[in-house]
DNA sequence: GACATATACGAACGTTCGTGCTAATTTATG
DNA sequence: CATAAATTAGCACGAACGTTCGTATATGTC
């Protein structure tokens, strides 16, 4: 149990980078077992099937993103001071792999190839989506967003800034991008505050 | 000069839409081959290269992005209404490939990899959000959008906008998603329209 | 320490990949 | 119509693809 599943996860992490950068399609179990120092068949008993491989390199990499994006952000005090702790987890996410989010990447991959892979990454989409929408909905319940603030919209607009981000700073990787997706975040934000809660009170902890 | 030419068109023709569904990597010599009803070594023979086919298609999906997109929305009378139009070809363009914009799936896919393909790309890219931050300065010029306006930041929130929506459509086509695509457009107009040029004469053509 | 199991390996399968050749065929030109 | 040029096909190549198989080597249990 312990050897094997060591072994694995070590497999997985060099496919979620090797995913990341080549596009899970890429990831070649002869190219992975190489870097993994393993022979092709040893690596691939550990998975029987290619598309088992993409798949559980989604759900590693899943399991990754919630640990060391989702979860922090919920640990900061809900409102605008998580999503914004959410967004600088989301950048460093993709910063520490060597080609940016692989949700980014693999979406864009498979969107047109129905399978197993496709429906892995769809439910990992639709989660993440509703982890930004109930974060927007817990900044209304804490008084900084507005009550009547459509908090599926926020999500689609948070996320689309994200996108914009991830292309520009993966194609033209220049000295504006991060202050361009600041200045976006700022003026999403600015749409979305409520006028109430502007004393706000920094010594008094907030509930989600 | 004329035979060649044509068939090469047709095979690029094919080549884009294989290349939107499964990325640029996947269009196969050999698959491409067979759509085209051609042999291997024949279709080859135009190219010289896999390099240099990939490189053809992203040119080929540029001229035909720009007739379908660029131009006609330059036709549209500067400032919003221009804007508004261009987002309208987006989609369109979008649409009428099977796996949506050649451009944001190559992008994905080549960001990583150093090359020649890359290049053409990355240029490909420069020239898109330039073209937005022009639409964006005409905007100011015939008051529609307000004299300080940022209109590089402006490219990149569209631009946003626009890669939001393609993700949503490609992974989870609900009938929101167009809603949404709207509601955004509508707030990031809202955000850079000036004031001064509310009661809009539409019998007077305006100059770019 | 024996034994069953888990894990890894090496070789080979049939297929497809991109890319060279050469030969045949089609097309345009005088 | 002949002839040169442009275009397509046929065939072969080495490499890599995912996968299967039989076997070897570890590992953990009694």
């Amino acid at each position: 149990m312990t050897k094997g599943e060591d072994t694995k996860n070590a497999i997985l992490e060099a496919g979620l980078d090797m995913a990341s950068q080549l596009g899970l399609e890429c990831v070649t179990i002869g190219a992975l077992a190489k870097t993994a120092k393993m022979s092709k068949s040893g690596l691939f008993a550990h998975f029987a099937s290619k598309e088992n491989l993409q798949m559980e390199i989604l759900r590693y990499a899943g399991r990754m993103f919630t640990e060391s994006v989702v979860i922090p952000a919920l640990k900061i005090e809900a409102g605008i001071p998580r999503i914004k702790g959410l967004v600088g987890k989301w950048i460093s996410w993709g910063s520490n792999l060597t080609g940016g989010c692989i949700f980014v990447s693999a979406s864009t991959e498979f969107a047109d190839r129905p399978g197993k892979v496709r429906d892995v990454l769809l439910s990992q989409q639709e989660e993440w989506i509703n982890s930004l929408k109930q974060m927007a909905e817990s900044a209304v319940r804490v008084g900084d967003f507005r009550e009547d603030s459509d908090c599926e919209q926020f999500a689609f607009d948070l996320y689309s800034m994200l996108l914009g981000f991830h292309l520009y700073h993966k194609m033209l990787n220049n000295a504006e991008t991060k202050r361009r997706q600041e200045a976006a975040l700022e003026r999403l934000l600015e749409n979305y505050r409520s006028e109430k809660k502007l004393p706000r009170q920094t010594t008094q902890p907030s509930q989600s």
